[in-house]
RNA sequence: GGUCCCAUAGUUCAAGGGAUAGAAUAGAAGUUUCCUAAACUUUAGAUACAGGUUCGAGUCCUGUUGGGACCA
């Protein structure tokens, strides 16, 4: 429609405005809720040109358009804006129109390039928190969006598997675990615990003995005792414990610091550690076992976390493979002077032409930093993809300057899908009490909070739910429907880019802008469908003379429903999806409350209110499918 | 020290430069003789501050304050 009056306008516009007008000028919006009308054009933009009133101009516009435009019945204009009344029957060759397609708003599948959407990319020593939560959430959505609009996709994600914290929780694991009478270690088997919990665990036990241990070398040491250590590292600490004197609190704190990694560094537990990573990286048989096995507990502890989230990928990088990717590029770009070497044999470029500073590529020991890997990692992917046309990246907003740094770096060295690639920055999850800090013990364990959720939906929904005759395993199904619907709808519906507030109260809430909501108004629609014996396909034939408010309110929202699908896919927004539906389904619940189905008397307008149901169920389920949500039949 | 992000009802979130800034929640008051009341209806309450650009600014620009992140 907007499309049609766009083009009427254009094609008339040296009649009306004396010249042909830029198409930017013509703005509709939705008309006001108070107001008489269904589309507004927002005249200001022709005042200048027309050099008459906004009255005069809205009504040369208005008139040209109901003349022209059959379902255009009337127009008002209202200060600078032009409001246009669509007919009934227009809303009503809608529904019909959308009643007929069955994937109503989705495009047609792989019609669009190939994109990859990275996600999740944990580290294997922790396990997952709310923050991974909405990074997981948010990435499946977003991958499922694009499918939805026609884009071929590939979900991954890259697992920190390698690195001196990994080696942290391996010593610990040899050195802490308590051994049980059949003379083995504590294991996922013998203990219960999921995999990733337990490694989680031995690194938290590391954590615990290295801190200990710091802060005996430090007492040591100044009792003057430095027997062992190197004298460069004894003279470093004695300068920073002069250093101290007189100075103020604050800065007295930042030298202990210091000083407290000087003694971490000299831990024995940090120089095993070091030398397992330095076996790892030598392939020791024996180091290469037990890491290759406490991964093993680790991927079936995130499989079964990821399985009760109901996510999935469909490639899996692994640092350890791509971890020496990367310094080739380098080398090469080096050659082409795109980077440049330090005295110290460090590797960098240059980014201050484009504003920002010089950064690090490459240690000057070659070692690779986490750019290089990055680096490594993107033109790998390319290679077992060819014909990726873009990777987005979901990762958090302190990672903003990374991934402004990395895209430019793979423009420079000339990839031409570089600037494709894009960085999903979502901000983080807040406790009310503030930031998550693992040394505070604030942090939300994912599979807890899960397990949260579902335990508070099973007790509403015994208590409140329609639920008789169903098994004990429909109901589970449906409890865990209810609860993990509530949560991720809780952690989506916010704008990605912005930092959000993780009230654990509210997220089990049931009442309001919740998951649930919007499950509910589905349960009920079908309890509907199913009492006046149709299902969402049926073809039923209707043609009623009029339409109520309520009616056309519903009609226009799921008319809107393919706009907000582009909108979401265009910014990588599942928010957008997630309003959209709420908005829907509000409009839905005042029209089911205001006019009644099952007794109307006129078959024409009940079939009318059938149909029209049965379609905001399909937009309902397909909108909170693409956020990884299921609505059930009964709730 | 440098760069970036954020600031809207008591609280949590909306608002493609456009009308009287929407919701939810907490508060107050109502609606089940008919389709699921996890619903609906009514009610009260907000753009951090100071300038600027514009016919029009919560939205764009500059500065201030407050919060956060990153780089060294």
């Amino acid at each position: 429609m907007e499309q049609e009056i766009k083009e009427l306008i254009l094609s008339n516009s040296v009649d009306l405005f004396g010249q042909q007008i830029d198409e930017q000028l013509i703005q509709f919006q939705k008309t006001r809720k108070d107001i008489e009308g269904d589309l507004t054009l927002v005249i200001f933009p022709f005042v200048k040109l027309l050099k008459c009133s906004p009255q005069d101009a809205g009504n040369r516009i208005g008139e040209l358009i109901v003349d022209k435009l059959i379902d255009i019945d009337r127009f008002a204009v209202v200060g600078g804006f032009l409001n246009l009344t669509i007919s009934d029957q227009y809303w009503l060759n809608q529904l019909k129109r959308i009643h007929a397609e069955p994937t109503f708003g989705c495009s047609e599948p792989n019609s669009k390039p190939l994109m990859m959407v990275e996600y999740a990319s944990p580290n294997t020593n922790k396990p997952l928190h709310l923050g991974h939560l909405r990074n997981i959430f948010l990435g499946y959505s977003v991958a499922e969006i694009l499918k939805a609009n026609g884009h071929k996709v590939i979900k991954t994600q890259i697992i920190n598997d390698r690195g001196i914290h990994i080696c942290k929780s391996m010593l610990a694991w040899e050195k802490f675990s308590p051994i049980n009478e059949k003379g083995e270690r504590e294991t996922p088997e013998n203990t219960g615990l999921k995999g990733d919990k337990l490694v989680g665990k031995y690194y938290v036990e590391f954590d615990k003995h290295f801190n200990q241990e710091a802060k005996e070398i430090i007492l040591q040491w100044e009792q003057g005792s430095f027997d062992g250590f190197p004298v460069a590292i004894c003279d470093e600490f004695q300068r920073l414990t002069l250093a101290k004197s007189g100075k103020d609190e604050k800065t007295c704190e930042g030298i202990d610091a210091k000083i407290k990694d000087l003694a971490k560094n000299q831990t024995s537990l940090l120089l095993e550690a070091k030398e397992m990573l330095i076996k790892w990286e030598a392939r020791d048989p024996q180091v290469y076992l037990l890491w290759s096995t406490m991964n093993s507990w680790v991927y079936a502890g995130f499989e079964a976390t990821y399985d009760m989230m109901g996510v999935d990928f469909d490639h899996l990088y692994y640092e350890s493979d791509t971890f020496l990717l990367g310094k080739d590029i380098i080398m090469d770009g080096l050659n082409r002077g795109v980077f440049f070497k330090k005295a110290d044999g460090s590797v960098w470029i240059d980014l201050t032409a484009e504003g920002l500073d010089e950064k690090l590529v490459l240690r000057s020991d070659g070692t690779a930093v986490y750019m290089t890997q990055d680096i490594g990692t993107a033109v790998d992917r390319l290679t077992d993809y060819p014909d990726v046309s873009g990777v987005i990246y979901t990762v958090g907003n302190e990672q903003d300057y990374h991934f402004k740094v990395l895209f430019l770096i793979l423009e420079k060295m000339g990839y031409s899908w570089a600037k494709n690639c894009s960085h999903l920055s979502y901000g983080m999850v807040d406790l009310p009490s503030g930031r998550m800090k693992s040394r505070e013990g604030t942090v939300v364990d994912a599979d807890d909070l899960m397990a949260d959720v579902i335990a508070e939906a099973t007790e509403m929904t015994k208590e409140r739910g329609h639920i008789e005759g169903m098994s004990d395993e429909e109901k589970n199904h449906l409890f865990r429907q209810i609860g993990l619907g509530g949560l991720k709808y809780y952690l989506l519906k916010v704008d990605p880019k912005k930092r959000m507030l993780f009230n654990p109260e509210e997220s089990i809430e049931l009442n309001g802008h919740t998951g649930p909501f919007i499950q509910y108004a589905h349960a009920r629609i079908q309890s509907l469908l199913a009492k006046a014996g149709v299902t969402e396909g049926s073809t039923l034939e209707f043609n009623p003379s009029d339409l109520e408010p309520s009616e056309r309110d519903v009609l226009k929202w799921l008319t809107e429903f393919p706009a907000h699908m582009n909108e979401a896919a265009s910014d990588l927004s599942p928010a957008v999806l997630a309003n959209y539906t709420y908005e829907l389904v509000k409009a839905y619940n005042h029209f089911y409350q205001s006019v009644s189905i099952m007794i109307e008397t006129n078959e024409d307008k009940k079939r009318m209110r059938l149909v029209l149901s049965a379609n905001v169920a399909k937009v309902i389920r397909q909108s909170m499918r693409l956020l990884g949500i299921e609505v059930p039949n009964r709730m």
